[in-house]
DNA sequence: CTGTTAGCGCCTTCAT
DNA sequence: ATGAAGGCGCTAACAG
């Protein structure tokens, strides 16, 4: 079968214990020599310790558990796999569960990671694993992406929603827009609300009208956005159909949505971003391909996921890891469709 | 700390054997009495077996391991995430390891997957796999997914790309079409020749051209299609410059080069569908919300992740797994952008 | 500095 | 039908 530690001790002439010492660095010293040769011995019979044996005697297993929406939302997407890449770059592996809407399988998910001994647990934003992760939070490090950790004991990384969508909204201003609607990521979902948060915020601040009767909610995918935006802008609408003025913009929560949204507009016979301007939150690639291309104010995807695997991996380091909560900003990305560039048609990627 | 077969024997007052009987249902028998105390005993003290212990036993461990491409792709995302989910539904979980192009990682994943003990390894093809799974095929069953598997013992799922793309090619003809162009997924990918031959085999069978001049190659991605659409479109590509016939209409080997390859036609001044239409492979969600929204053809992404599945998993059940292969059938789902629709009036460009 | 040894939690013959 | 005991590969305390 496999090698094991026995037959690279007597492959090198030592006790099994050494082996121990030299693969691990420790806890006893060895001699510079005999080490060496326990090497040679390790290399020439191709040994790999034994994850699950080391993992039953309560050590690491080099693995995290990653809790996610559905990367059919390409945002997921490019977060997951910056979380993966991070993750393997410190040579961590990632056990992947994907949690959908309103399906209850996340405590099953928590409880075999659990049972799996990952050595953290990193959760986007997902409200539904409340009761799951109480009980998880004592045995492993839990990071919240987009999500206020409430639980004891646990970390978050954050982008400033509020202050991003903040922006977005004062850009549609800037090029004169007044009526802005808003396009919401489900309820419940603390980035969804804090982005309707810095919408409202920033046409109160100029003086605009931020009524709910601007706001419309859908879910993260292309037909959340798209019904999204007939709720606003058809003229059977909500708005157009009370006689209240349609919005000659949107802020969009999500790329996705903004995909969605544009279809919308297009099956409504509007142009964007000449009749509805459109900026939204996320900034994927995908986004620069949409056509228009979107003009989104991007999360730092890289640095969400490098901080989020520091916070597990390093709380090892010392202590039983001390909560951290980090903050990023985001940036805006400008793209055709809210109207910045007159040149469509003429730039390069 | 965690509660052990012991707590649960002692709390049903029988020995600890007689748990494992009634967990595993063997390999002894179980008095119906015994049994009831038993599994009482385990709900009570929400006992659940050690994953680890099992799996260093030969066991399995409940984890099988998938290898694929970057999920920003999203045929790949919604294969991924179909995988996930017909692994879930059978109690099983994901270890996940994304390959991007020429990294050499896919050894390094190989290994820490075995380590880890992957009842199966799935892979998405990746030509650079090879080696590293020449040892692996021996400890654990490997399913490749888009790719004959060479392997002694390994199995495959495949989508029939030659006969879906010669489809797609044909309905393409059918709109009278004589000068259509290929846009070709990275060369080496067996998937991508073979959906260069169904192109081939369909413009070859009306007696029109398709010769090497109208292929142009590019990665699985937005930026690869647009820059292989440039190469068949613009004034200055390889077409137009020597005088030859343009396209007036293109096979995209993916749905994501076909958003590339829109964009490089809106930024070309040309009009999808009338100056160019264009049909490509994959049929995702996303691809239906393009502007204009994507003829594709769809490939069977919940048979296919069924079928892998169920050769990773039955295989298990009787002898070492006798290897199988699936050849599945795409469909065709009609979009705006191959010119079907005369309802496009409602889009401008 | 290095060797010995007792578990970690579980499964599975082998007795009873 | 049930119990006892050995061992899977590894770590860490405890000798030497």
């Amino acid at each position: 079968m496999s090698v094991t530690r026995v037959d690279v001790a007597r492959r090198a002439g030592v006790s099994e214990a050494v082996v121990s010492y030299v693969v691990n660095d420790g806890p006893r010293p060895v001699a510079a020599e005999t080490r060496e040769r326990v090497k040679a011995a390790i290399e020439e019979l191709g040994y790999r310790p034994n994850v699950m044996a080391k993992a039953l005697m309560g050590g690491a297993t080099g693995t995290v558990g990653l809790l996610m929406p559905s990367p059919a939302n390409p945002f997921f997407a490019e977060l997951a796999e910056a979380i993966e890449k991070a993750l393997v770059a410190r040579d961590n592996h990632v056990l992947i569960g994907i949690v959908t809407g309103a399906s209850a399988r996340g405590e099953e998910y928590v409880a075999s990671f659990i049972d799996r001994r990952v050595d953290g647990l990193i959760v986007i934003a997902n409200p539904l694993l409340e009761t799951a992760l109480v009980d998880a939070a004592g045995r492993t490090p839990i990071v919240f992406l987009d999500r206020i950790a409430k639980l004891r004991g646990s970390s978050s990384v954050m982008v400033d929603n509020v202050a991003g969508s903040a922006y977005a909204v004062e850009h549609l201003q800037s090029h004169g827009h007044r009526v802005i609607g808003c396009i919401a990521g489900p309820p419940g979902i603390g980035a969804s609300v804090d982005r309707v948060a810095g919408w409202r915020r920033q046409q109160q601040s100029v003086g605009h009208d931020s009524s709910d009767d601007f706001v419309a909610f859908g879910e993260f995918t292309e037909a959340g956005g798209e019904a999204a935006a007939y709720t606003l802008l058809a003229p059977e609408g909500r708005l157009a159909a009370t006689g209240r003025e349609v919005p000659s913009a949107i802020f969009v929560s999500s790329d996705i949505q903004a995909i969605g949204a544009i279809h919308a507009c297009s099956l409504l016979g509007l142009r964007v971003p000449e009749d509805v301007a459109l900026v939204s939150f996320d900034g994927t690639k995908i986004g620069q391909f949409a056509r228009p291309s979107l003009t989104a104010l991007r999360q730092p995807i890289h640095d969400m996921a490098r901080d989020a695997v520091s916070m597990i991996l390093d709380s090892d380091d010392g202590r039983p890891a001390r909560p951290r909560a980090s903050v990023l900003q985001g940036n805006l990305v400008l793209g055709e469709s809210c109207g910045c560039r007159d040149d469509v048609g003429s730039h390069r990627v």
